[in-house]
DNA sequence: TATTATACATAGAGTAACTAGGTATTATGC
DNA sequence: GCATAATACCTAGTTACTCTATGTATAATA
């Protein structure tokens, strides 16, 4: 990611299990997909994308499973697991744990 | 830190320059307060949070200074620096800005 | 026909965080 | 008086995440 995105680090993996768990994406359509959603926020480069996915698929969080559209183009569509949903549930909780930490002692400016 | 603690990365620097930017700490009183005030959640190693206090004060935002008790004990007191002070600034800004985006993409549950 | 966009991939570098150890002093419990 | 726990600092080495920089190939567009 680019410069001045440190909280990104440790994040990818939910956001990735987030998308993945609403409907099957593939890798380029999720770098599309993050930046739109995230208003221009996150722009994962492929080199950040694809070694993340291939990790969540080697511990069973996600499947990649190849598709071949009409064209011919091939696609790696990856689909959530039973045990990425789990995960997810769980990722979703730490992560409003962590937050709940973070609010207690990053006050804002105007306390 | 603990497992299961992942947006933890990255978020180190803020936390040290917020508490340190409030009052002058030294490093084992760092470690408490966190703990304390984030109610047992942040519970940094030494081996995390000295590195990270060096790191900080080479890049001239904090400035570690020795202080001996009258019953002789050392402590290093660090203390934030102008440039710190800004930085912190600009932490917070990027804080809320990663917070929004965030957001934007691991909906609740309930939704 | 050249360029851009789509779509996948990996090797290597940099760095942050953790594990695991070390030293020394002071306070507390037995 | 002595052992243990708490205070207080430190670093070396490992692991793992992210980014940079590539590479390949096809489809669409100018």
């Amino acid at each position: 990611m680019a410069h001045r995105r440190e909280g990104i680090k440790g994040s990818i993996d939910s956001l990735l299990l987030c998308l993945i768990g609403q409907q099957p994406m593939y890798g380029y359509q999720i770098i599309k997909e993050l930046k739109e959603r995230s208003q221009g926020y996150f722009q994962f480069k492929e080199g950040t994308l694809y070694p993340a996915l291939h990790r969540l698929e080697r511990v069973g969080l996600i499947r990649g499973k190849w598709q071949t559209l009409p064209s011919g183009q091939q696609r790696k569509y990856y689909h959530i697991t039973d045990k990425g949903l789990l995960s997810l549930v769980d990722k979703r909780s730490q992560w409003q744990d962590f937050l709940a930490a973070m609010n207690l002692i990053i006050q804002p400016v105007s306390e």
